[in-house]
RNA sequence: GGGACCGUAGUCUAGCUUGGUAUGAUGCUAGCCUGGGGUGCUAGAGGUCGCCGGUUCAAGUCCGGCCGGUCCCA
């Protein structure tokens, strides 16, 4: 009846309109009072602890500790490395006064952690016997975005890791960058199932301050491509001017060389906007706050005691095989309801249990991928479910690795370059390196170079600007 | 950076042109009914009309500023 409980726009047809929907009315976050703020709400801030704890197991795993860093950055310590604080400064927010006095050195909220951290760094580390030193930061950043923001994809201040590392090597630093870019690949395929391009970034579009910057990009339904995290080598760019330097085996004192990473919430907004569709959220099973959601269907009294105590039973079943099971036992709402109302959600797997069902000992799934509902009987239902979970998780890569393999095309010719970049394609193009080349197709198409990508494919054709040598081939497309 | 639009109950919305203290729906509460794709009935509660100022006897309505949101283009 009330349409406006649900996604009323297609995805296909208005799909700004229809993000911005799925991310309220999933309950995913809400507007802050302050312009560009948002509020995470308990279903949209589990799927960020999933998220979050998939990431750092795998930094434990490699040998990185967690530590805090405060908010405030004074401003004398930011503009230590000067193309680092140039590159920041536009979108910094700053803390002028403690009360009424007004501070001398005004502080930053920090908008990245480098400076801070590596002025403490450079108190911790005196010998080669302190290295590498690998710590790791969960917090937020903040960094004013003075207009058009986006929940998750564009806010002032956002959640996300940044890790800090110091090595004795320029190997041993370089090694780190590329450890960091795969656990981020995994995580970001195997877990968001989410398919990436793996390369180096531009100089132009390198991190402010980093000898060069390892990034992951993937394509949205638009046709755009979105940063879905970077890692940098450092190099000894910021152990100089914050003096970050050591005794070596030698008993030379050496600068070190170093790496900063970081991955956001807006990995969150990426996989809303792969997987959502008319209907709302899809979540892949291993993010998903809820995998399982079991809908009691029953009118009579009897009924009502029979079903929800089968429900039950089945519910502790698959919480004991490790499935994160609700059952939605609400009585005010009808099952047409509570199924819409899971839908929007995105929740994978949804199981029905009536009075249709209990006499022939079976239950009916609804997938979420698919829409596709199916009989599955009780007995050894839950091996059954876990499959179809691996199989919801698989689909959803394979159905995003496709449309980004439809996306992409090998273009040699400007004219067709200009076309098919308006069409929202991810273009595989020769460049001859020069950044005049990248910055004439920037102003004349809005495309940037998004990733130089790790498989380098030289094809003979000529840049595809100057039309001189190409160095490289190169993934253009329009960015978030 | 340039432009367009919007802000009235938890949500969506009428009223604004032509100034006179706000309409409907949904949601919420209570009771009943119902239940396999967004149920029905009855009663009830719910409003600084985004904020500040101006014009006026009188402002949701007219004027200015601010705050917040959405979309399009670079």
């Amino acid at each position: 009846m009330s349409k406006e409980i649900g996604i009323t726009v297609k995805k296909n047809e208005d799909f700004s309109e229809w993000y911005t929907q799925v991310v309220i009315k999933a309950q995913l976050t809400d507007y802050a009072p302050v312009k560009g703020l948002i509020v995470l709400r308990p279903y949209g801030y589990s799927i960020w602890e999933y998220l979050k704890s998939s990431v750092d197991q795998k930094l434990k795993v490699t040998g990185h500790e967690n530590g805090f860093l405060p908010v405030l950055i004074p401003e004398s310590l930011l503009s230590k490395e000067a193309t680092h604080f140039a590159g920041f400064t536009p979108e910094v927010f700053w803390v002028t006064h403690s009360g009424d006095t007004e501070i001398g050195d005004r502080l930053a909220l920090r908008p990245t952690s480098e400076t801070l951290a590596y002025s403490m760094y450079s108190k911790w580390i005196k010998s080669w016997r302190d290295l590498p030193l690998k710590i790791n930061f969960w917090n937020s950043a903040l960094r004013a975005e003075i207009k058009s923001t986006k929940p998750f994809l564009r806010t002032s201040e956002f959640l996300w890791q940044e890790g800090h590392t110091v090595h004795a090597t320029k190997e041993e630093a370089e090694e780190e960058v590329a450890i960091i870019l795969d656990i981020y690949r995994r995580t970001v395929e195997d877990e968001l199932a989410i398919p990436v391009i793996l390369g180096k970034k531009s100089e132009k579009e390198k991190f402010v301050g980093a000898v060069y910057t390892t990034t992951m990009e993937s394509i949205m339904p638009d046709g755009k491509a979105l940063q879905m995290g970077t890692s940098h080598f450092l190099g000894q760019n910021f152990s100089k001017p914050f003096d970050v330097k050591f005794l070596d085996r030698q008993n030379i004192e050496t600068f070190a060389w170093q790496t900063s990473w970081g991955i956001s919430w807006r990995l969150i907004g990426a996989l809303i906007m792969v997987h959502g569709d008319d209907k709302g959220l899809v979540l892949p099973p291993r993010v998903a706050p809820i995998q399982v959601v079991i809908v009691p269907i029953y009118s009579s009294q009897p009924d009502k005691e029979m079903i929800l105590k089968k429900a039950s039973e089945l519910k502790e079943i698959l919480m004991k095989k490790g499935l994160r099971t609700h059952m939605d036992s609400r009585d005010e709402f009808t099952p047409g309801y509570k199924f819409n109302d899971w839908e929007m959600k995105g929740v994978p797997l949804r199981i029905e249990i009536g009075p249709k069902d209990l006499p022939k000992n079976k239950m009916v799934l609804a997938r979420r991928d698919s829409l596709k509902k199916s009989d599955l009987s009780f007995d050894n239902a839950e091996d059954e479910i876990i499959k179809i979970l691996d199989e919801i998780q698989e689909n959803l890569f394979e159905k995003a690795r496709k449309f980004l393999n439809e996306r992409t095309q090998n273009i040699t010719d400007l004219g067709q370059f200009k076309k098919e970049i308006e069409n929202g394609m991810f273009l595989y193009s020769p460049w001859c390196g020069d950044q005049k080349c990248e910055e004439l197709i920037k102003e004349s198409t809005g495309a940037d170079i998004r990733v130089i990508p790790f498989d380098e494919k030289k094809s003979n054709a000529p840049c595809i600007v100057c039309k001189k040598p190409s160095k490289t081939d190169v993934i253009f497309a329009k960015g978030y």
